[in-house]
DNA sequence: CAGTCGCTGTCAATTCATTGACATAATTTT
DNA sequence: AAAATTATGTCAATGAATTGACAGCGACTG
């Protein structure tokens, strides 16, 4: 398929559609128009038809959307109809907090298993999965056709194992460490730095604080 | 003072540039030019000189900039040579991460009080500091001069903590429940959405697979 | 100490994103 | 069944962000 490619921009705005669709769909509305979407989610109507049809003429004119068909539509759209298969590295907090959020296995995240370097955390089970040590770890991801690793992780440690995630032939990383990686443009990275997003939220109280 | 607006886009770099920066230091670096700065980062040196001229002339024609003051300067802009007091709501798996987590501390953002609803988990100490009930936030957090509440609870509750939270005078919120709040525009959200962050990897590793 | 070079700050040009406008098509009303 | 209404898909216009270009200042060199 010849698509052209989608912004960014716009890519991050589809889960917060898929949410408010899903909720409308929870309520059992059927029909829902850009107009009233764009009433209930604070963004322009002229916004959303362009989103959308970046991926194709989901809507019907006099009609609008079809709740439940745009809902499952953008969930295809984000990869949410397959299942994906991750691992965790790091077993600390945010690892455990990670793994104990059911809210990711219920969109098809499967968390199949957990790796940390200390010899005195492995073998211990979370959640049901048993956390392995670091030298397991390619063979893991090779066998069970693990597409998605979560850096749960040191800065320190980071870059070095995203190393070897890229040797074994991991697809996405989701990245909780403080580092920028450097890897192969095939692979995806999303990162989630949230002392930069703590610090953007500080900038914004001082310069809010400035204006008075 | 009657400064510009200066737009989220800038701000949301601001970090990137103080962690290399600080990076820099910690080797001994003394200056750095826009060019330099812009090979390590993978930005345009236009760019690095467009955000930095924002607020204000930092660097020196024919030399470049000084990485100290360069980086004592980002972080006051981020409002960093301030300490910031700081409550978690929330005692599950990821209000714990994060109160452990003492990168924040070191920035000079405070946890000075935990509160959940579960009476059971009341009373108990996490990193010497004590979970109190949901009752007593709203007196805490004016008596102990607190500034910015983390979320870290599930979307249903969320809602209305926040407004709880407006009501006693908080200036900002650090929102990980998966709803978009609506408050007073004199206080600041910044969210961090996961399941958002997560669906995005999960485009783009689709939508990569697309193109082959 | 004069000349060369380096690098910023800034303006202009370009690219990208958002908003507005409307022709057209399906739906609902009468 | 015709008329009136609704609301999409898309094109054009506006606005924002990024990149490119360079004048001019300061630093370094011989």
């Amino acid at each position: 398929m010849e698509e052209k490619e989608i912004s960014q921009t716009v890519v991050g705005r589809l889960p917060r559609y898929f949410r408010y669709l899903g909720e409308l769909k929870d309520e059992g509305i059927e029909r829902v128009s850009s107009q009233e979407l764009s009433d209930i989610m604070q963004v322009t109507a002229s916004q959303i038809r362009q989103d959308l049809n970046n991926f194709g003429g989901f809507g019907q004119q006099g009609y609008g959307y079809n709740v439940g068909f745009l809902y499952d539509e953008i969930g295809k759209i984000l990869g949410l109809h397959r299942e994906h298969n991750l691992i965790i590295v790091g077993a600390g907090h945010l690892g455990q907090a990670l793994v104990n959020y059911t809210n990711f296995e219920r969109r098809g995240f499967l968390f199949r298993g957990i790796f940390d370097k200390d010899p005195q955390v492995c073998g211990q089970k979370i959640r049901g999965i048993t956390v392995r040590p670091m030298n397991e770890m390619e063979a893991f991801v090779q066998e069970n056709d693990i597409d998605i690793a979560v850096l749960a992780i040191p800065k320190t440690s980071a870059v070095e194992v995203a190393e070897q995630l890229v040797c074994c032939g991991i697809k996405g990383i989701w990245n909780f460490a403080h580092v920028d990686l450097r890897v192969p443009e095939r692979i995806q990275v999303e990162n989630v730095h949230l002392s930069d997003s703590l610090m953007k939220l500080s900038y914004n109280l001082s310069s809010r604080e400035d204006e008075e």
